[in-house]
DNA sequence: CTTGACCTTCCAACGATTGGAAGGCTTACA
DNA sequence: TGTAAGCCTTCCAATCGTTGGAAGGTCAAG
């Protein structure tokens, strides 16, 4: 399989399968003698698993110690666990302070009239001393 | 005033005002013989506007228009109001994708024991060709 | 006159991804 | 056998907002 086929198999971007290598989230694959990049199942099986973990959220540095966790058949679930508890409260922290914007925002936009005047409540916010 | 006081007083950091100049953001400084930059109350005040817009979330661009209507005195508040409605929905959005990812994390983490064992079904979940 | 605290510019990094350019390889078709 | 399309390769750059450092000039106090 080369990268190209790879990519299609797990829906990674061929220029990102080529990044990863870069960085060291996956292993340097073995090459054609015309010097093409080759691939079989499992790579492709670490792909797919990259792409999900990246649909949670998880940072690349994440990543790379769920792919270690997820190689190490002897890895206590209890460190997985943690990896996944200290994401999910970034994840929820990050809720917070975007709902804090949201709400923020939505209340001065619900007092703005929207209409042709120059008078707006959000741009009197923005420029207020206080608050 | 000279760009660390302008620091200070509008809680921007000097080196980001320096940015911000250098994008367009806000105008660019006069300078003492020196080729210090120069700032007065009115440019603190924009440099906190544009705090402020940042607190909410908005991306520089947006903040660029913001500043642009904020200071057409002649604007009709319809610009600001469709601008902030824009950048909220984006905002409900994010927090809609992250809250998918904080809940389908959650999900798993509660069914992962986290003890000394391997078995793990968030390993399991991401390594599934399934889902 | 020196020291330290400021200022200046330029260059680079973060994280994850995407884009392009320039060149080599493979495959299919005439 | 030639050639053209469509892969592949590497390298470099851009995105976004911010922060960091290096190397050098300026200012104020001791």
């Amino acid at each position: 399989m080369n990268i190209g086929e790879a990519a299609k198999a797990s829906e990674v971007n061929a220029k990102l399968i080529r990044h990863y290598e870069s960085i060291g989230l996956i292993p340097k694959a073995t090459r054609t003698d015309a010097g093409y990049r080759v691939y079989n199942e499992s790579d492709v099986h670490i792909l797919k698993f990259i792409k999900r973990a990246r649909r949670l959220g998880f940072s690349m540095l994440e990543i790379k110690k769920l792919v270690g966790l997820w190689q190490n058949k002897r890895r206590a679930s209890a460190e997985v666990k943690q990896l996944a508890v200290a994401h999910l409260e970034a994840l929820e922290k990050k809720i917070r302070d975007l709902q804090e914007m949201a709400d923020s925002l939505r209340h001065l936009a619900s007092h703005c009239q929207g209409d042709e005047r120059p008078d707006c409540p959000i741009l009197q916010n923005l420029s207020n001393e206080c608050c």
